[in-house]
This record gives C-alpha cells, structure tokens and sequence, in this order.
DNA sequence: CTTGATTGTAAGGTTCACCTTATCTTTTTG
DNA sequence: CAAAAAGATAAGGTGAACCTTACAATCAAG
C-alpha cells in the first residue's frame, strides 16, 4: 500500500460518520488535491475493495479499507503521543509529524512503540487510540449514533442512553444498556424497531431508538 | 530533495572513504539498482551540484553534497539510537526502520530527539553520530577503523579501545581513552606509532594500535 | 597495442500519482 | 420542468525514478 492509498484512506475515516458516504469534493479538498484525482482514486480504491463509490453520493470505507485505516490512524496516534510527551513539540506541529511516521512504521514497531509509551489510551488531542484488540468493533473509529439509524441486519454496542429516568430505567430491564449488543431485525414503515438483545426481542418506537446511542 | 536523492548521497558517503571516487557500478549495486539508472542519477546530482561525476571513475561528493549526507546520517544515527535504546530493536532492525525515518524527519525534530537521548555520540554500533558541529572534522562520516590503519599527520578521535584491562588502564593513564584527540607523528618499519596525544609524545606497538579504534 | 571486459550513454518503456481541459450526466433549484 | 450548478468521466500530459536493450567509449592485461 503506497502512501498516498493510506492517506486517502484515513482521510476517508475521518471525514465519514454516521455511515455517510465521504464526497468526493470535499475529500479532494480535504487532501488538497484536485477532484478529478481524487475522483481517480475513488475507482482505484474501488477495484483494490477497499472502498465502496456510489457516484454523486461518495466513497464509504469498506471493512478491510476501514481496517486499515484503523491501523494507519493507530500509528499517527501513538506517534503523536511520542512526539508531544517525549520531544515536547506542540500538538499540531505532532500531528504533522506525525502523519509522516504512520507511512513508515511496520506493525511490530507500532507495538514496540506502543509499548514504550505504556499504551496509552488518547492522543494529544484526546482522539481515541484504536488498538487492534479493538478489531471487533471496527465502528468504533466513527462517532456514536442514534440507534434509530441503523438498517436491517447492523449489530452495534451501545454508547450511552439519553432518555429520561423512567425509560433508561425500562431499557435497563430489558437489556439495554451501555455496553449490551444489539442487532436490529425489522423496522417498521412509521421508524420502529425490532430488535435482538441477547437473543430476547424488543420492539422500540422511533422515539424511543433515537434516544440510544450505539456505535 | 527526494527521498532517492537522500539515499544516494547518503550511499556515497558511506563508500566514499579517503576521497576515492565511488564507481557507478559499485553504488549501484549498494542499492540495488541497474547501474543505467544509478548512472542517471549520477549526472542529476551532478547537476544539482551535489557530487563530481568523473566518468570511469567514480563520483565524489561535493561539500554540499557531504553537508547533506552528513544531516541525514545524523538523523539515521539518531533513530538507531532510539529504536534500539528506547523500543528495544536489534541493531540491524533498528538500522533498516531508521532508514525510512531519516527522510521524514525535519531539522528541528533531529534536534529534540537528540536532546531527548541526551546527545548520543554514537550509534549501537558504535558509528559516530555527525553533529552539526562537527562540520570541521568531516572524516566523521566514516566508520571506525583502527588506529594503526592511520597515516603520518593525520588526526582522529578515539572512540573504542578494544584491549584487555591491564592495556586498557595503562593507554588511559596516557591519555588515550574514548574522546581523546591523537595525531600520528611517525609510523616505523614494523608499524608501531609515535603519536601525538594532547601534547605529549607516546610510542606504540602495532598490536596495541591495532586495538585503539579511531574516527 | 590490440582485444576483451568494464563502464558509459542513448533510446524507449513502465508505473505512480498527480495535473488540465473538455465533455458528459446527474442533481438541485428557481 | 428546465436551466444552472455540481459532480463524473474521458483524454492526454507531466515528472520522478525506475527498467531493458543496444551500442559506444574507455580501460586494463596479455
């Protein structure tokens, strides 16, 4: 993978959240690089899988392109850790840096560097480090999102309950919780959900789903 | 300068000892590229102003040339020094990962990994690191050798003494030791040395010169 | 001093990641 | 719904750093 792969890619996973597609304006402008190229690497990046381009909408990461752009992203961080902590440059002087690193550093090193910085857990910038051991959740590179978001078929950990008392209460008793895993099994014309929470289902109204933040 | 550029200079100041002209094909082989492109490469450094280009013989450095090559062996140093003291490589890993890091690393950031390794002055492998300083002594480049291996007037820096004890302890109460500065004064028939150190006079016997390893 | 081995150079090709210009096609919006 | 704006794509080009093949110049050794 050459460089300028792993660029776009990271790119890409930093500027996609919610499952969005990522424009490829705006990730030619992100880059600094002309949209026909970027465009061009659009359809590189499609016949190599590691990305998904739907025309007019955007590129998506697909999951061995969302896999490695998690490893490269692991790398800037742990170097930007190394760069701010040990050398004492300025977080975004770090971060530059530090995107030149990610290009060069193998795998075992990142973990030899990993290891050397006590496996931190942020980076300067308080931007999640995401460890391999965390290969499970590959969305874990995105920013929570309403549950209510979610197509048929999408299993996500949940984040958070923003719901009043009496609901987060409900929700706990029927396995809803921070950290419980569900899959989404239906949804219904008017948004309801039917779900699966360790194998018992639930039906949630809209209302309610959007309260639950899922990753 | 590119990365390539980088690598040849640095290439030629490795091979490059005694102000021999490198051979093309020689270099080429160093880094494992056709002799026709390290050829080409040739006249483009040639060009730049960075080496001398004597056909059938050779290239050579320029100063300018040397100054680079001298900057990015100082960077390369540095990360052994780093990889190997801090991340516990081996020194030839660390030597190949250093490699891919001395071409993305900046002035400035050599200058806060040096003071974070507090001024290493040689590598694990006990290569002189080339401080921007040493500008004066540009031998710096070249790896140790011994000291018997010098010519009548020349100068060097100790920077191992390979002997036993006993040897070690006596060529120390002579000022001989890791740092010192000797000058060669005269070489007899059967090599033992009459050196200059630090202003006193001192007569070696080749066997023991061949111990002391200058750079 | 010629001959065979080195070394150099010319010519043309490849890949990568860019670029510009020009011509669609789709989406958005008045 | 039609026109303007946004986006996609086609075509062709650039420079860097490689490559191979072929031929020319020089050197070194008998």
């Amino acid at each position: 993978m050459s460089e300028s792969v792993e660029m776009y890619l990271l790119r890409i996973a930093l500027l996609q959240n919610e499952d969005q597609p990522v424009p490829i304006p705006a990730l030619a402008h992100e880059l600094a690089i002309s949209p026909v190229s970027a465009n061009e690497m659009g359809r590189k990046l499609t016949d190599k899988g590691l990305v998904r381009y739907e025309p007019y909408k955007g590129v998506t990461l697909t999951s061995e392109g969302e896999a490695q752009a998690r490893q490269i992203l692991y790398r800037r961080r742990l170097w930007e850790v190394f760069l701010v902590e040990k050398l004492g440059l300025e977080a975004d002087e770090a971060e530059d840096m530090a995107c030149r690193f990610e290009h060069v550093t193998p795998e075992r090193l990142a973990g030899q560097l990993a290891a050397y910085l006590d496996y931190p857990s942020v980076s300067p910038q308080n931007e999640p480090i995401p460890y391999q051991s965390d290969i499970s959740t590959p969305q874990s590179l995105r920013s929570p999102r309403s549950l209510a978001l979610l197509s048929v078929g999408e299993a996500s950990q949940v984040v958070e309950v923003a719901a009043d008392e009496t609901t987060t209460a409900f929700l706990k008793r029927q396995g809803i919780e921070t950290g419980s895993s569900v899959t989404v099994l239906a949804i219904t014309g008017d948004g309801s959900l039917l779900l699966d929470v360790s194998g018992q289902r639930l039906s949630l109204a809209q209302a309610i789903a959007g309260d639950v933040k899922v990753i």
